[in-house]
DNA sequence: TTGTAGGCGTTATCAA
DNA sequence: TTGATAACGCCTACAA
């Protein structure tokens, strides 16, 4: 498997290495039949630039790194997915890592990948990340990165996330627009700020109606499937439960109807469910679920973007891109479909 | 971001480089306390080797590159979790490479990774894929390769997959035991040799149990939730509904059972459902899904161990690794409670 | 035990 | 328009 190099594309054609890679990056002159002929007579011999050589002798690694909290739901693939199209087209290749939730990991994950000399970086926080301050160091010595989605609006580095608060209000209006009176919200760990901005969002829907106080309540609940049914657990042993219920996310959402159905309860005519950063799975359940869809691909796309930016042209303004969802209504929240949302 | 390199330590303790360098590969002999001094001094200067420069001089990437055809179901997202692990262990980095389910997209993926000059590669091909006598070329010539999944048995290079004949027949079985006397199989497609294993064995457990060909049929489906879909809607029409349905994928399962719902049939009352290659909504629908857990993580560590043994030992004879999955018995294919399955 | 120097496959500067 | 050659940062024979 020995790989043809440069010298023995130009030994064959009795050409110097420099014209060899001139031929290769049209940087050069270099006259159009020598190019030609040698483009060919590579092509013939299967000779392909080192990569590894070009980056040493270029002293870039041409590498970014992708540091998600998990990739098991199919939200961070999806981002994942326009981070790559964006940068394949660019010729470099991006080495993803994830820290299945865990900071200490996430860590390591991130000082991997500095050390493997990426030119830049990606960011994902976990989901009690305590290491920011690590990281805007790192930002401020000039070294290129950019963070996605877990992070607070007033970060001072570039960011790419949805306006939390705005969808969270979307998805709480349109609760009560269906004419359901009793709502609660089952918030996500309250140290994750994409859960504060939805249930700001929340808050500021039943402030704007003037929902009383009675009638409105935000419970802890998690990230998972088995949060939700906790909650729902404890809702029915204390008998209190509302007319409908926005959650986290769908996770959560589908977890809370699985043991509303198992107690009997019908969805949405006893209670109403509203989801958050929609999954694949929302049109496949029984009922299929309301949620808020999330321009994964696109924020992908936005963050590599403003990355590639940061590598090429240095930071200037740090820059935070604020997406907008779509709310997608769906069975497990309409009343009355005669109602507009 | 001047990165410190091995000269500049060498410089600071007046020692030549290939003291630095032997005290970060204990290779060579070198006296115990200059070894310490040096590790010590590169940490406070925050030297770490170039990996970059560290392959070009050992002629390898100490990258490995893999082919997944999708990464937005959790299955291949688990695999590639097992694989980075034995990976990291042994300071290779992975690159991940999506194909979409595309031929075309699958060839370049594996062009690019090999000009990239990994040192070998794992491959799970996409569902059409015509590029295997290519992939085998390159493993005769010595490239190391080793593929997964959707693979046949009796593929001549190394590979690990699930038993799938086998554990179609436990599936199958599993619904025949509980008493279910007119049993479906919704197929993947007639390409896909992990399909046309399962339906081996569903065949294998109607002919061991000497059902009727009156009283099963094999119908192809598809991979994803709407073919499921389809075929009940064609079902229903036809008013040809069987009592049980052995599904190619739980995505497919999702989708039957959606349908059926909708239709208002209840399951398994009216019709069982039984799934395949286990997803985590499994447990979240209602019923919840009987279905075959596959050992993804482990795959995945398999399929990395085999590869690396394969780039550090050469090839000797291929090697096949046949993993075994898990019945899981759900609601959604309990007849009789009482039966033992 | 340590240092010197050549090589890994490129790119890029300088001469020709 | 081309060629020679020094870098890029490291590893490793070989010499000391």
């Amino acid at each position: 498997m020995k790989h043809v190099t440069i010298k023995d594309v130009a030994k064959r054609l009795n050409v110097s290495i420099s014209s060899i890679s001139r031929a290769f990056n049209d940087k050069y002159d270099i006259k159009k039949e020598t190019k030609e002929l040698i483009l060919k007579t590579a092509e013939e011999m299967g000779y392909h630039p080192n990569p590894i050589a070009q980056k040493l002798s270029q002293n870039k690694t041409f590498n970014i790194g992708v540091v998600v909290p998990e990739f098991i739901n199919e939200y961070y693939s999806e981002i994942i997915i326009g981070i790559q199209e964006v940068f394949m087209a660019h010729k470099f290749q991006v080495l993803i890592m994830q820290s299945d939730e865990n900071t200490d990991q996430e860590l390591r994950n991130v000082k991997t990948l500095i050390n493997s000399m990426v030119d830049g970086l990606i960011i994902a926080p976990t989901l009690k990340s305590n290491n920011m301050d690590f990281y805007l160091k790192q930002y401020q010595n000039g070294y290129p990165i950019v963070f996605m989605s877990r992070v607070e609006k007033n970060l001072p580095a570039s960011k790419v996330l949805l306006d939390n608060e705005k969808w969270g209000f979307f998805a709480t209006e349109h609760l009560i627009r269906q004419g359901y009176k009793k709502i609660y919200h089952l918030s996500g760990p309250k140290f994750l700020c994409v859960s504060t901005e939805r249930t700001k969002g929340f808050k500021k829907a039943m402030a704007k109606h003037k929902i009383s106080k009675d009638n409105f309540k935000i419970i802890e609940a998690g990230l998972f499937a088995k949060n939700g049914m906790e909650v729902i657990e404890d809702l029915i042993y204390n008998r209190d439960m509302p007319d409908a219920i926005f959650c986290f996310n769908d996770q959560v959402a589908m977890g809370v109807i699985k043991k509303l159905k198992s107690n009997g309860l019908r969805v949405p005519e006893d209670v109403a469910i509203m989801g958050h950063t929609e999954t694949r799975m929302a049109e496949l359940i029984t009922p299929q679920l309301s949620s808020i869809f999330q321009p994964t691909y696109e924020m992908g796309k936005k963050t590599a973007e403003l990355l590639l930016k940061l590598i090429n042209e240095g930071s200037d303004q740090p820059e935070t891109v604020l997406l907008n969802g779509v709310l997608n209504v769906r069975e497990s929240s309409i009343r009355d479909k005669s109602v507009e949302f």
